[in-house]
DNA sequence: GCAAGGTC
């Protein structure tokens, strides 16, 4: 028999249509594979294995941190029923194709595969094929001619598996003992991870010491609905004044009108996907649905750094399939124009994020539909006529000086009428003359503050961590619901907590580099010498080996434990005593409860509930200015209240 | 109970 290994089922499914024409779909362990007389596709999720320290080294407490640098690293099993399947179908194989995806994951996945194989059947023939879409072309072209596993290839992407690994493992262990900070709310720290949240934090740190200066600035309404402003801002008070007092009647300097185009938007990829779901909701959110999407045909594969549609896409078909739909008037709007808009990054292995079915509303959940709208929306815009707007400038003289207006009215809508989403608001410049007198209507004089740079908000987190390579597009949203569950931060635009600000503090001084983007580049070189062959992957290793045995050796626990416990004890504070004004803190005894910080002088204590996760949130009781206190059971929604409030309704009962 | 990377 002939097996073909693929990455995902998607693809098995979709290669044995290409391959066999018909073929049959069969189940077993659950796993779908696709059966055609001697030929059998079938498709991993993924890595079906993983690496991970033995058993024995489990125990946080009592493993020594050091041991995990010489520990084995061993294998494990992720997905038994895929592994059981793909065993048995081994078993009667004489010839294996692996035709996981053609990029560094893709050839490790399939080495595991490999591995998996020769296990149970050591002598098969096996070969790789290489294609970057999955087209029919591509497809018979690739498997036309079969080549070899890369293993150099391979071993780069193990390489990093083991390195992550070790710094994550010793990293979070170290940080997560020093502060006492166990079980479920451990600490964690990775080559990820860590300079993401560091990005967080040094943003909070400049709004923090920011100090915003006053400005003033000078508008003016003139008759005929024209109003203006003087394009600078003033510093000092007195002068603004002085400006201000002299502005009177004014007369048209110079009034232009052009046609400005706005371009289309450029095709979704995942990035930009995730940016405009954020309007509606979070990214880890938003990318579950696009996955579900994908799985029930609608959407194509939602995991993609690819902004420019390929030759091979068909794309009038696809906005064909919208005419007499819901989407009728975006579809003729699309086929009007018909050139597509591409973006600057351009790869093959996926296209675009588009849709490939239709969908009507009732078929779908609302948040489905939400994001299944998008799609088609970006999809049908990128293919529509560019906008077309008038904008009008004029410059206005008055009391010596110079003030500006701007209109702007659109006047083709083009894609704007397919994507809604921005708004295109028309500003009022009437027609002016040259010379034309205005009187004056009214002045304003401003005060204004400058202002700190504002918070990062999810989606742009997830852009700047594309710009600087952190993680991937099938990883950033997921490292970004990490530092949410483990309290590192809160809310959108992302704010940090103060145990945020302790673990960074820390990392910074156990290895700043952690901290950093520079990890990644390092790794990324390595694991480039390493395909190329230039150098031994063990030698990789062993370097981060020895790195983190000088960590270890120069990491100073006392230290450690108090940056750690400074931070980690201000998130506790929920306000202050009302008997003798300490701090009111969460603590833990017998249960949880909240008391003084002046216990035993001061006994003041409030009551909480026992179960479920604990935090407190940055929202202040109105009543008593205390902070509410959210708790997270293990099921069902979250829920939060002011403790004091909660305590006095109790005894009021 | 650790990471980050695949995929559902």
């Amino acid at each position: 028999m002939w097996l073909i290994v693929t990455e995902k089922n998607q693809t098995a499914k979709r290669i044995a249509q290409i391959l066999f024409g018909s073929f049959q779909t069969k189940k077993k362990y659950g796993v779908n594979y696709y059966l055609n007389g001697d030929a059998c596709v079938v498709g991993l999720k993924g890595h079906v294995v993983e690496y991970d320290f033995p058993p024995e080294y489990n125990d946080w407490k009592r493993v020594e941190l050091k041991s995990l640098l010489n520990a084995r690293i061993v294998r494990v099993v992720k997905e038994k029923s895929i592994v059981r399947l793909l065993e048995e179908l081994a078993k009667k194989a004489d010839r294996v194709t692996i035709a996981t995806d053609y990029d560094r994951e893709g050839e490790l996945i399939g080495l595991e595969a490999v591995q998996i194989i020769k296990r149970v059947n050591p002598d098969v023939r096996i070969d790789r094929v290489k294609f970057s879409a999955i087209t029919p072309e591509e497809i018979r072209k690739a498997f036309s001619s079969p080549g070899k596993i890369n293993v150099n290839l391979a071993k780069a992407a193990e390489t990093r598996q083991i390195i992550d690994l070790l710094w994550g493992a010793v990293l979070t262990r170290l940080i997560s003992l020093s502060s006492g900070r166990l079980g479920r709310d451990f600490l964690s720290a990775g080559r990820v991870q860590s300079p993401t949240l560091r990005i967080i934090v040094d943003r909070e740190k400049e709004i923090r010491e920011f100090k915003p200066e006053p400005y003033w600035e000078i508008t003016a309404k003139f008759e005929r609905g024209v109003e203006a402003k003087i394009p600078r801002r003033f510093k000092d008070k007195e002068e603004a004044k002085r400006v201000y007092e002299k502005i009177g009647d004014g007369v048209v300097k110079s009034f232009e009108e052009v046609e400005r185009v706005e371009k289309k938007p450029i095709p979704f990829n995942t990035t930009e996907f995730l940016k405009e779901a954020s309007k509606f909701m979070p990214p880890d959110k938003a990318m579950a649905i696009a996955e579900n999407l994908y799985i029930n045909g609608y959407i194509s594969y939602p995991r993609t750094d690819n902004t420019v549609y390929p030759q091979s896409l068909n794309l009038k078909k696809l906005v064909k399939m919208f005419l007499g739909s819901e989407f009728d008037k975006e579809a003729r709007i699309a086929l009007e124009d018909m050139k597509p808009s591409r973006g600057k990054k351009e790869t093959k292995d996926h296209p675009p994020i588009h849709p490939t079915a239709l969908a009507e509303r009732k078929e779908l959940s609302k948040d489905e539909w939400i994001i299944y709208e998008l799609i088609v929306r970006r999809f049908l815009a990128t293919l529509a006529p560019d906008a077309v707007w008038m904008v009008r400038k004029a410059e206005i003289i008055s009391g010596g000086e110079k003030l500006v207006a701007s209109g702007k009215e659109l006047i083709k809508s083009g894609w704007r009428a397919i994507y809604i989403y921005s708004k295109a608001e028309d500003v009022f410049l009437p027609k002016l003359r040259v010379g034309e007198r205005l009187k004056l209507l009214s002045k304003k004089l401003h005060e204004k503050k400058t202002k700190p740079p504002s918070r990062y908000s999810t989606s742009s987190l997830i852009k700047l961590m594309e710009k600087l390579n952190l993680g991937t597009k099938s990883t950033r949203h997921e490292i970004i619901r990490k530092l949410y569950s483990r309290g590192y931060v809160r809310g959108n635009p992302v704010k940090p907590t103060e145990t945020a600000f302790s673990v960074v503090e820390a990392l910074k001084k156990l290895y700043e580099p952690i901290t950093l983007p520079d990890m990644t580049a390092k790794l990324e070189e390595d694991m480039n010498k390493i395909e190329e062959g230039k150098v031994d992957p063990k030698l990789v290793v062993k370097e981060s080996v020895e790195f983190l045995r000088r960590v270890l050796e120069s990491a100073d626990k006392e230290e450690l434990s108090k940056i750690l416990s400074e931070g980690i004890n201000k998130d506790k504070i929920v306000g202050s005593c009302p008997e003798c004004g300490g701090n009111l803190v969460v603590k833990k005894a017998k249960g949880r409860f909240v008391a003084c910080s002046n216990y035993p002088d001061c006994k003041f204590s409030l009551p909480l509930p026992q179960k479920g996760s604990l935090y407190v949130t940055a929202k202040t009781c109105k009543e008593h200015g205390m902070k509410f206190v959210r708790i997270k059971p293990k099921k069902g929604k979250s829920w939060e209240f002011c403790p004091y409030c909660s305590y006095l309704s109790w005894i009021n009962r």
